[in-house]
RNA sequence: GGAGGGGUGGCAGAGUGGUCUAAUGCGGCGGUCUUGAAAACCGCUGUGGGUGAAAGCUCACCGGGGGUUCGAAUCCCUCCCCCUCCGCCA
């Protein structure tokens, strides 16, 4: 949620910088202001009367107390008019109240002013390549291939079970999968300091509306009830992401200067509806309704937001380097950034067999956005009370890690060896055919 | 699922229709005293909104929402959460 008073202060600013992101939000500036405008007066008018109502009241008591009854019956015929009109007008400041948050909500975050200015992907600029690309003697199998040929992951009775998207991993590919999940977590707990927490899978709707991803994101969520008592649908949903959970841990709260920065780190599977997404129908891993992801979370103050978005990304790609693998970070343009991000870089991983990088890492910085949503704020030394940075960056998603992985460490009889750092979680430093 | 109890400031804890502008205590901040500290004493101590250059003025907030009333922490309705016991259950 951007900061009602930016609008009315900067309105043109704001509105120049939701341009760049090519979504037209900048129209909803004025009408944002306008209903600020009317709530505004309608207080003015409101706080009045109520100031003259309590003055009144208060004089009508110290004239009971008096046993003045008659010149307290009085004044109370005296205040009973305005009792309406204030009802009214309460009514019309939460009216206006209401569809200016509302329509506040909507609009998302404005651009950091370092972030390239483009329409969508083809325009983010590349910031660095870790690595090349491996060189393989023949055509190297796809993540589909050596899954069937290992038998890593069964996708036809994966979707036998849920339908197209869930993937039911076997034998040597359910354990990998368990391994990167404890290598991701222990690289993050131990090397980079971050506190491992588990999240419920489960969050309320006002946890999804904190982080950003609702209003806008419904459609791609899964919603849940209790049995088939519909009157519960629409309150609670699956995580696309541990960050629904996890950033949402001190909503409401106000922390010591402190206890700042907060590091969580925490696995979670994520499910995501992507209702209407193209290409779910085929086989593969790349584009799923469910998968595995470690999350990194970080509440800092703003003035070291940025610094500790750089060191986010690099404790994403410290995965990637320890597995061997080529990837290379580039920087969202502000067309192609998230709803809720001032400034996002991805990280991008090379898919030999797919012959293509794909995202394993998102790490943005949201700086205030989310936490005036969720109400979370710290308070400074001097007792001044700021809404914090709040950051986010998978380290890493696992389906698309788990497709780079084998993929790139593919060996010419349909073995698949594994990485030295990743031997003692999965107890072999090879998957054999 | 059933029965009962509860939700008040940073914390503890009073208040059941009218100077509540929420007692009192603890904690915290400042001061007096002291060589220094402790003790004692004095003062201050929440959040959000509106207005204003500021000082200030003002409104709202006692779990959320609604109602009764001139006036609600207090009465009524409703929802949420926590605790205790019973049932069911991994």
């Amino acid at each position: 949620m951007l900061d009602i008073k930016l609008l009315r202060e900067k309105p043109d600013f704001v509105r120049e910088r939701l341009a760049t992101r090519h979504a037209g939000d900048e129209a909803k500036v004025s009408a944002v202001l306008a209903l600020d405008e009317s709530r505004r007066a309608a207080l003015a008018e409101v706080e009045q009367l109520k100031a003259t109502r309590n003055a009144v009241s208060r004089e009508i008591g110290m004239l009971m107390g008096q046993k003045k009854l008659a010149e307290a019956e009085a004044k109370k015929a005296e205040t009973r008019a305005i009792g309406d009109r204030i009802t009214e007008l309460d009514r019309l400041v939460t009216e206006a109240e209401t569809g200016r948050d509302t329509l506040l909500a909507t609009i998302p975050n404005l651009p950091h002013a370092s972030v390239a200015v483009g329409r969508d992907a083809a325009d983010n600029p590349e910031i660095r390549v870790h690595g090349t690309a491996p060189v393989f003697a023949s055509k190297p199998l796809t993540h589909i291939e050596l899954c069937d040929k290992l038998k890593l992951v069964d996708f036809a009775r994966g979707t036998k079970l849920s339908g197209s998207g869930f993937l039911l991993y076997t034998g040597w590919g359910a354990r990998l999968e368990r391994a990167l999940i404890n290598f991701l977590l222990e690289l993050h707990t131990t090397e980079h300091g971050y506190r491992e927490v588990a999240p419920p899978y489960i969050v309320g709707e006002h946890c999804m509306f904190g982080v950003g991803q609702f209003p806008k994101f419904k459609d791609q969520a899964y919603a849940v009830q209790e049995g088939m008592d519909g009157s519960t649908l629409g309150k609670l949903y699956l995580l696309p992401t541990a960050e629904a959970p996890v950033a949402n841990i001190h909503r409401e709260e106000l922390l010591p200067a402190q206890q700042l920065p907060i590091q969580y780190v925490a696995y979670s599977p994520c499910f995501r509806a992507e209702a209407g997404a193209a290409g779910l129908g085929t086989r593969g891993m790349i584009r799923v309704h469910q998968f595995d992801k470690v999350e990194l979370i970080k509440i800092v103050t703003p003035e070291t937001g940025y610094d500790e978005l750089e060191k986010l990304v690099l404790n994403a790609e410290k995965v990637l380097q320890l597995l061997g693998l080529h990837y290379r970070v580039i920087n969202l343009c502000t067309g192609d950034m998230g709803f809720a991000s001032a400034k996002t870089y991805d990280i991008e991983v090379w898919a030999p067999g797919q012959g293509a990088y794909l995202e394993v890492s998102s790490c943005s910085n949201c700086e205030d956005y989310q936490s005036r949503r969720m109400h979370l704020r710290y308070k400074t030394e001097t007792g001044e009370n700021r809404f914090p940075h709040i950051l986010n960056g998978s380290g890493t998603a696992l389906a698309r890690l788990f497709v780079a992985l084998i993929e790139t460490h593919q060996q010419p009889d349909g073995s698949i060896l594994i990485p030295e750092a990743l031997q003692p979680f999965l107890r072999a430093d090879r998957i054999p055919v």
